[in-house]
DNA sequence: AAAGACTAAATTGTCGACAGTTTTTGCTTG
DNA sequence: CAAGCAAAAACTGTCGACAATTTAGTCTTT
């Protein structure tokens, strides 16, 4: 269901999704330099696969790469953020815009399906919505743009840092159904072909995101300098 | 002066550069397929480097790339055209923005001396301003918005493919002295730390410019069709 | 003559080894 | 004991060879 067509046919695929999995969901923690040396031994490939899948990840934003020195993982930060989310903004405020315009009446019945099921998890307080539901939400509306270069830019270029951020910073609480609404609303605008509107509310929806996951990430900056000085 | 950072400090970053020139240029033609062992004879390099140095380009939308059959250089069409200058007005009207808030007083004086030696070079006729200075102009908003991942995106991401739209259709033209009448408005703009305003001129420019290109375009498109059916 | 199956050639994917650079270690010297 | 230098260890960069897959060609069959 979810990122589905990333099926890996060569090994170098596979080493590259295991990678990022692990960074994004901080099993490799922030800011660890990454040995072409000892990924290769971990994950039983040889180190030119290894390679490839650091520059893979090089430009998907999660690993950043000095020549003859080696790869770190990016480390998260305020600036960090808030740069990535402004980016964010922009792309997704457009893709919300294109997609009133551009996806069939069958793709904004599916749409308006997946926020039916949304709505019935939400009601009966299960958690799942977080993380898969959200990403699910957002896929949809980019890849309803049809716009390959904006598509290409947001999935492989800044949503598994999105995701990074989200995942690390452990995301839940209270914007659960404050987001199901935004959520609503956009796919309301897009039915009725309302791309101005549609693009508003997108950039809105992730405005809050991001003022939420500043909060959490400011807290945590302020916990670890404390700890740091003790 | 242009793109002076981009310096190769290894092996794999030279056969990216003369690869990405012969692309941007046409002398590798849009559509060609790239062969690694051809290419390393051709480039004197071992096949791995050419295989790197296709993995960039394919992160640079220039080439694209299918598992055990090959990678080929994109082919230059209206739609892609659309689909490309659409992201980039959203993300250079955005750049625009944000440079007139984070640039630095001395950086905005710079660039204002930047127009000053353009207006010169326009007033007698000179050609050179086309290419170098548009793309110079277009380089120091873009660094100015400071933001990090918009400058990838712009930078590494798109900004050599539309290069290479631009260089292969021959621009030139009756735009040059309009087009340093709109950079001269948005230099006005930033100085006057009015992103809006800023914002919205960039998109214009970026929009008229995206239409000269097209009409260009199509006409070669027509030309094309009239020549298979004869 | 067209379609299909099999074989051979060519191309991409993967690997281990060597070369060059950076970092560490330990020694020397002021 | 600190600073600087030199050797060595560890790491990244580059290469050529082998494996797996795709493509081209040939033969067979209807």
């Amino acid at each position: 269901m979810l990122f589905q067509t990333e099926q890996s046919v060569t090994a170098a695929d596979k080493t590259f999704y295991q990678l990022r999995k692990a960074i994004v969901e901080g099993e490799i923690s922030a800011g660890t330099k990454l040995s072409e040396t000892e990924l290769s031994t971990k994950y039983a490939v040889s180190r030119a696969l290894v390679r490839e899948a650091i520059n893979r990840l090089e430009s998907s934003n999660l690993v950043e790469r000095k020549a003859n020195i080696g790869a770190r993982v990016v480390s998260l930060s305020p600036e960090g953020l808030v740069e990535l989310y402004q980016v964010r903004e922009s792309l997704e405020g457009m893709a919300a815009r294109l997609a009133a315009q551009n996806m069939t009446d069958d793709e904004i019945a599916d749409l308006n399906q997946l926020l039916g099921n949304h709505f019935a998890e939400v009601k009966d307080g299960q958690s799942y919505y977080q993380e898969a539901g959200d990403v699910d939400f957002h896929y949809r509306i980019i890849m309803g743009s049809k716009n390959r270069h904006l598509i290409s830019m947001l999935l492989n270029g800044i949503y598994h840092l999105v995701r990074m951020y989200r995942v690390q910073l452990g995301m839940a609480g209270p914007r659960v159904t404050t987001a199901f609404d935004e959520h609503r609303q956009i796919v309301r605008a897009i039915s009725n072909r309302d791309g101005e509107l549609a693009e508003m509310l997108m950039r809105r929806h992730i405005l809050y995101s991001k003022n939420n996951i500043a909060s959490k990430l400011e807290q945590l900056s302020l916990d670890q300098h404390k700890r740091e000085t003790l």
